[in-house]
Formats: C-alpha cells, sequence, structure tokens
DNA sequence: GGCATTTTTTTACGCGCGTAAAATTTTAGT
DNA sequence: ACTAAAATTTTACGCGCGTAAAAAAATGCC
C-alpha cells in the first residue's frame, strides 16, 4: 500500500497491465474495450489516482467533452436557475460544462465566445442578449461552433432553438384576468433587450384583440438589467397619471413586476384580486423570487426543467451527429399559470 | 490582402520575421522582448488572427493564468453579484477567470476543487459553504493550490482571507435600531450553514450586553439554501404566539428578511418605522433586492468593491510570491448602514 | 478444433508549445 | 569605436497524449 505517484498513462498503463493505446480509448470510452480490460483499468484506478492530463488530451482531440454555457446576466436569478439546470444536465450527460455571463455587455458576448473558440467545445449552449448582441459575430460562430440557442432566438442563428412559448405565456394570464376581473393593460419596457418582450406584446395584443378587447401598453423609459428599478420607476409615473388605462396591469416580466409592487407599497395602494384592492398586478417568469413578493405574485412559470433537459437532448443529438442536425428545429415549451395573491 | 491561415506559432513566427522562442516569449510576457521586436509581432498580429494554442501552452507551464472562482450558491443573487465583481478584477489583473457553483452541495464542492486541480491554476479564490463542507478536504487542497478565501472563514485554511465584518454589521444595525426604538431580538435559522451566521449571533449577544438589554435569539428550523421560505415560514410560526420577544426583529440576513416580510405581509402587520407600525425588521447584507422589498429594507451592506479589490489584490501578490504569503492575513472590511423604510 | 472476426498490442509519429543552452546579434555605456 | 551587458536566434529536447497501421492475441461460431 505505497502508491507510488502516476506520472502519466505510460506509467499508468504499466502498472494496469495493459498497453497505453488501450487505457487511453477505455479514457475516451470506456464502453470501447472489452470488459475484462476494463475491469482490470478499474481495479488499477482504484489502487493508484491517477487521471490523464486534461490539456494534453484536449490538444490532440479534435473534439473535447467541453461545453460552453453562456447567459446575458447571470446575476438575475432566472437565468442562474436555468443555468443551474442546465449545468446539471450536462454533466449527467458527459459533457464537462462552464457557464459564462455577458453580464449585459455585448463586448463581453464577443470576448466569451471568442474565447470559446479556443476550447474547442463539443457545443456551445448560448442564451444571447438579445437586441444588443452582434449579429453578425454570432451569426459567424454558429457555423464554426456547435451552438444551441436557448431562452431567447436569434432568427436561423444556430443548430436549434429551445425556450418557453411566449404565446402561451400571455394566453393563459390575458385569459385567467379577463375572466376573472377587467382586461390588463400590458407594461414593459420602451426599448427591451430580450426578444421575448417583443413576442410577448405582440402575443398580448393580438389575444386581447381575439377577446374583443382593446390592447392597452404601456411603456416605461430605461435601459440597462436593472429591471425592478425600470419597473419602480415607472410605476411612478403611471401611478401619478390621473387615470390609468385598466386597474389590471400585466407586466411583461417578474422582474418589471417586482418593481411594480414596490411602488405600489410605497404609493399605499393595495394589490390583489378582492374588492378592497386598488389593482392587480400579473406578470411572467415565475423568477425566483416572486413567492415572495408582497403581494405574491400571479405569474406564468417556466417549465425550466422541460427547457434544461431538451436543450442538452438537443446537444447530445448534435455532437452525435457531428455538429449538424438534419434541420433547425425549434421547441417551444408552454407556460403554466401559477396563481398567486397579486392577481 | 489574403492572410492565410497560420496554424501555428511556428508559422507565425515565420510571417512576422522573430524566432518562434522570442515569439512565445512574448505570449508569455509582452514586455519581456524588446520593444522593437514587440511592435513587429504585434504588426504581424494585426495582419494574420493568430492565437496560441491554450492546451499546449497550459500543458507545458507549470502554471497557467487560470484562475477559479467558486462560491456555494450562484443562484443566490448575493453570491452572484459578488462573483460578478471578482470576475471583473480577475480579468483587469490578466488572470483567466472561471466560475463554479457547489449549490449548496459538499460533494459538488469536493468535485469542483478537484477537478480544478487539473487545471494547474495560478489560484483559487474560494468561498466556502461552511459548515457543511469537507474541512479536511479543503485543508489538503489549500495546501496543494494556492487558495484565498473569501465571504465565509475556514480558521486557518488558505493563504488568506479576505470578507466582511460582521461584527461592524451587528453593532450599526443594533445601535441604529436601539437608539431609533427598541432593542431588536435576533432572527437565525436555528443550523446556519455559513460560518458568518455563527459570528452574526455571537456579536449580537456581545453588542447587546454592551448596551445594558438582554439578548433575545429566535431560532428557526430548515435546512438548505431556500432561506426565503425558511424566514417565511419561521415568521408565520414566530407571529402565531401570544406575544413576541420584541417588535423589534434583526434578521441574520437579508434573504431571511425577505421571507419574513411576506409573512408579515400575508398577515396583514405593518412593517416600518411610524407608530401606526406593528413591527420594525432590519437585516445584512444589502442583497441586491432588498430596495425592493414591501417595506424597503433596512439592512447593513458589504463593501462589494473593496471585498473584490482586496481579494484579487491579494491573489495578484500570492502569485508573484510563488503561491505562498509571509503570513496568512485575515481582512474584514467594515460595513455601511442603508437606511430604508422597514426600520 | 479450425476459421473468421474482434480486440488488443506494438510501433511509430505528430500535436503545439515550453524551455534550456550555446551562439549570435543588438544595445548601452564610455 | 570599443566593450560589456542584454536581447535574440539556433538548436534541440521534452511534455502527455491521440491515433494510425500492422502484427499478435483473444473471442465467437459451427
Amino acid at each position: 500500500m505505497a502508491p507510488r505517484k502516476i506520472r502519466n498513462m505510460e506509467e499508468f498503463a504499466a502498472v494496469s497491465g495493459i498497453s497505453r493505446p488501450t487505457v487511453s480509448k477505455y479514457f475516451n470510452d470506456p464502453d470501447s474495450v472489452r470488459r475484462s480490460t476494463r475491469e482490470r483499468i478499474e481495479q488499477a484506478l482504484e489502487r493508484f489516482d491517477y487521471r490523464p492530463n486534461i490539456f494534453a488530451m484536449n490538444q490532440n482531440r479534435k473534439l473535447t467533452k467541453n461545453v460552453g454555457i453562456v447567459v446575458p446576466y447571470l446575476a438575475d436569478p432566472f437565468f442562474a436557475e436555468i443555468a443551474r439546470n442546465i449545468e446539471e444536465k450536462c454533466i449527467e450527460a458527459g459533457f464537462r460544462p462552464t457557464l459564462y455571463s455577458a453580464y449585459g455587455d455585448p463586448a463581453q458576448e464577443v470576448e466569451i465566445l471568442d474565447s470559446l473558440r479556443a476550447l474547442k467545445p463539443a457545443g456551445v449552449l448560448l442564451a444571447p442578449l438579445g437586441r444588443d448582441s452582434d449579429r453578425s459575430f454570432i451569426e459567424k460562430f454558429c457555423k464554426d461552433i456547435p451552438t444551441i440557442l436557448f431562452d431567447s432566438n436569434l432568427e436561423g442563428m444556430g443548430a436549434a432553438f429551445v425556450g418557453s412559448d411566449n404565446a402561451s405565456f400571455i394566453e393563459q394570464t390575458v385569459d385567467y384576468l379577463c375572466r376573472s376581473g377587467e382586461p390588463p393593460a400590458f407594461f414593459e419596457m420602451r426599448h427591451p433587450a430580450n426578444p421575448n418582450a417583443n413576442k410577448r406584446r405582440i402575443a398580448y395584443i393580438k389575444k386581447m384583440e381575439s377577446l374583443g378587447f382593446e390592447p392597452q401598453v404601456i411603456k416605461v423609459d430605461g435601459r440597462g438589467w436593472g429591471f425592478e428599478e425600470i419597473g419602480r420607476q415607472g410605476a411612478f409615473k403611471l401611478l401619478e397619471q390621473p387615470r390609468l388605462p385598466s386597474r389590471t396591469i400585466l407586466c411583461s416580466n417578474d422582474r418589471l413586476a417586482i418593481g411594480f409592487l414596490s411602488a405600489c407599497y410605497e404609493k399605499g395602494l393595495r394589490v390583489g384580486l378582492g374588492d378592497d384592492c386598488d389593482l392587480r398586478v400579473a406578470s411572467h417568469d415565475d423568477h425566483p423570487f416572486s413567492k415572495f413578493t408582497c403581494p405574491s405574485l400571479t405569474t406564468a412559470a417556466h417549465d425550466y426543467n422541460a427547457v434544461s433537459n431538451r436543450t442538452v437532448e438537443t446537444l447530445t443529438q448534435l455532437v452525435e451527429g457531428g455538429g449538424r442536425l438534419s434541420a433547425r428545429t425549434e421547441t417551444l415549451f408552454p407556460a403554466r399559470l401559477i396563481l398567486r395573491s397579486s392577481a
């Protein structure tokens, strides 16, 4: 029991009584060697703690097991949560995921993808910034590196897109709000960074029209990723006005709603469903904190699990297909309505 | 202008008219070559887009520029925010940071550190899980890899610790609460994962005694990293009781407070400073969302910037010192009181 | 047991770069 | 312009592993 230090695969092959090329094969895919051979290697692996040098491995391999997960803003709990899910599934699928965040900056997004190139990744899972993204750069990147977009779609780019069905979000919230009260006005940023926001607005207008109501879109100013503050300031401005377009407000996303609710609270307005309430507020995303707002937020939830599962499944197919899929697919998962106290 | 593709440093050296070893030297440290040489290389760098193979570089280097940033739970905006700061400063300092999260799981923490070993990192910046961490494993890791602890201290481990001064947090909040009202009761988890929680409790007791008040510690059940829910349930239980130990509640951290406030709201209790209020609630951390709670949360803020700056400064020293510092330092930054509406 | 097939071993080369040592050139200083 | 010092080039080797090709061994099958 004096397991001398193994320095390289050569030495490990020696102590395990197997040739080095076979050992190499084993580490690339344990199932590619005969069972008896595999057992002997794994037996030696228990006696000696040897791990192949990751740099030497990746240098010579055309493709690594690296996967880059790129999100637009990791300090947003929504992205943190979905990144967590995807990361977990990547590991289960045998990949080596690494997490990157552009922190709202297109230059950083480019920088990340550029440095990702050097890592010879098997694939990249990218939730792009959206409007601010350098589209031509990303387009070129997707052509070189197998990339799957998630959360935000950039038309035609990447091998596939996996996300949520914005229309489903809107339909469920608008439906619910209308049948349990009055038709909602839609509250959003004037210049949303995320393409989902545009899809939601369009879906809202369409849905309202199909129900025979007049759409009312409230656009608030503000840029960047401080959505709560933008929602808050927008709410103050809105609430100053003599009369609201509707006493039911449907926010484009939960972070805006969190700010909106904080403004309502400060103004002394009661938000909720009851007759004693001044306003109803609902929203979309089921942000991790939406359960703890005051009042708790009625919203439409992403199917985090389905999105992350499908994303990684698609990645696996993509990798097995040598970086190509037969056709670019777009998978959209429906929302689940979460009824809480705010509407 | 038909810049043929450069395949390796050999070819790049050829087109730039410099010998390969000198080019290699340049990439390791541009200032290590003569100015005229540097200019010729950089000139060639503009005509041809060549980047050294990162795997081949790291294979032969004893030390890389890689830095691992490990946090206990990235979906907690507090850690996301500090990770963002540290990441940014690492890049400015010329490192290649990579972000990892243990997601509350000690096994993952071990796994991360283990795989980090293989990356020959120049250093690791670790915010450990705390109580749940595998201390003997981390201790061994710190002996092999230059590591700096931040946020949570593990006594004696790592080359240095950089964090916030828990006593300063408590002193400021307790001081303020006492002089503007009544002495607070301390609200915390029975089995906090984070060692800061223990330091805060101890500091609370000490501070209260020094002011001549009797400390009142309220411990609530619950495990894991769902602090908001734990705070919420704990608040419900507490508020059911006939009388509270104090009408001023000082939560150990903001996430507990967020849950606490949501319970108060649901119970119809008014939280704030005025005479018409039932409770005062204050807390610690200045969580990114504490501005948007209802009411907005009075809290004590970390100096995110100072902590992340000092952490990376210390890392630089550590690396320049060949992985050793003359002595293990512990740097604690004081808190800044943030007065908002909840107390 | 003999044969075809699969798996493993042997042998050998290459990947792209770090780095050491000696020879050469450039620079700085006087 | 001459010399010492500094920088660069030459030359050469090694890192740890992937991988191809040919030879050898093990396996499956009738």
